[in-house]
DNA sequence: AGGAAAGCGCAATATTGTAGCCAAGCCGTG
DNA sequence: CACGGCTTGGCTACAATATTGCGCTTTCCT
């Protein structure tokens, strides 16, 4: 697997028009202000960790993290990524996607959450979805037989709006 | 991590009063009833890969098979067992679990479908739940940002009814 | 300043999953 | 039956993902 936004210019998005510069600086501010607020310390490995993260909204694998930092001149071992990431996570800046074992940037960290996931399986872009409703749903149907629902994974593949209006790509091949 | 089921007794479902052995047959019957009817072949490997899926209703590591299979006789390698499961998760006859490297086998395996699983993380028994109401939660969530809904993976943890009641046991410690 | 805790570099290893090659078994046709 | 193609699965090797444990340094708190 690659970071296959490594090299790429800002146009990832489904939003067409977006500039991806200003969703990075957005997610570090944000990120700042999140630890700031809670006394966590993000130091400046887990900074650099979380801007690789948000190279792109595409999810990105622990070792493709670890090579971009090699390329960066930092020689890391896998712990000091996971290191990096369980940190992350835990502060609600990352989240991991289970189903394709790869760490996505979190679009609202201000407020802890659980999220839905829409994965376009053409350009791998990741779609965040707040699940209040569907939070519901979950919990009214686990109610029916009595399970107490603590946490969720929900990832749905498909084609983002973008890929279907005719640019699609070939489908990832990896 | 250990087929915790492997020499356990028929109480390990929700259910108190269930006949585990009931389970077991009833699933070797409806796959061979599935494979007759698609023209798919149930060998005898892929049939004792099916029961081991099957002692228990805790989802099971490809590598707990393995060991089983060698306990059996067998001296299987990773790719047997793997090719095994891959037919039996193309046949519906076994899910995969995402958030847990872990499968489990299908409680309706005679017609296709996606489900959502409710994992008890004291007994770690998994419940399967049809998710006909929560898929279309799902797909008019994505249609409110124009995606193409295909598959998903929902996936939740908690606590069981059994384990809520009082005889609820330490956390599965692996 | 001094002690406790957190961060992280590093080596080794664990866990999960695949690729590729070849032999053996099944199955339809001549 | 004999042949040829397909599926199955035994085997070696390896890839990808993740963790354990140790010890040194930095930071925090008082």
């Amino acid at each position: 697997m690659l970071i296959a936004s490594y090299l790429r210019g800002a146009d990832g998005m489904a939003d067409d028009t977006h500039d991806h510069q200003v969703c990075v600086e957005n997610a570090l501010e944000q990120a700042e202000a999140v630890c700031r607020d809670r006394g966590l310390r993000l130091t400046p490995l887990r900074r650099v960790v979380l801007e690789l993260v948000w190279q792109g909204h595409e999810p990105v694998g622990a070792y493709d993290l670890l090579d971009a930092l090699t390329k960066q001149g930092h020689s890391p071992s896998p712990p000091t990524v996971y290191r990096a990431l369980d940190f992350l996570i835990q502060a609600g800046l990352v989240h991991r996607l289970d189903s394709l074992n790869a760490y996505v940037g979190c679009n609202a960290p201000a407020h802890k959450h659980e999220s839905a996931f829409l994965i376009c399986r053409s350009c791998r872009n990741v779609h965040e979805l707040g699940v209040d409703k569907i939070r519901g749903q979950i919990e009214s149907l686990a109610d029916e037989v009595g399970f107490a629902a603590e946490e969720h994974v929900l990832e749905v593949q498909g084609v983002c709006a973008k890929c279907q209006q005719g640019n699609l790509q070939p489908a990832a091949s990896n």
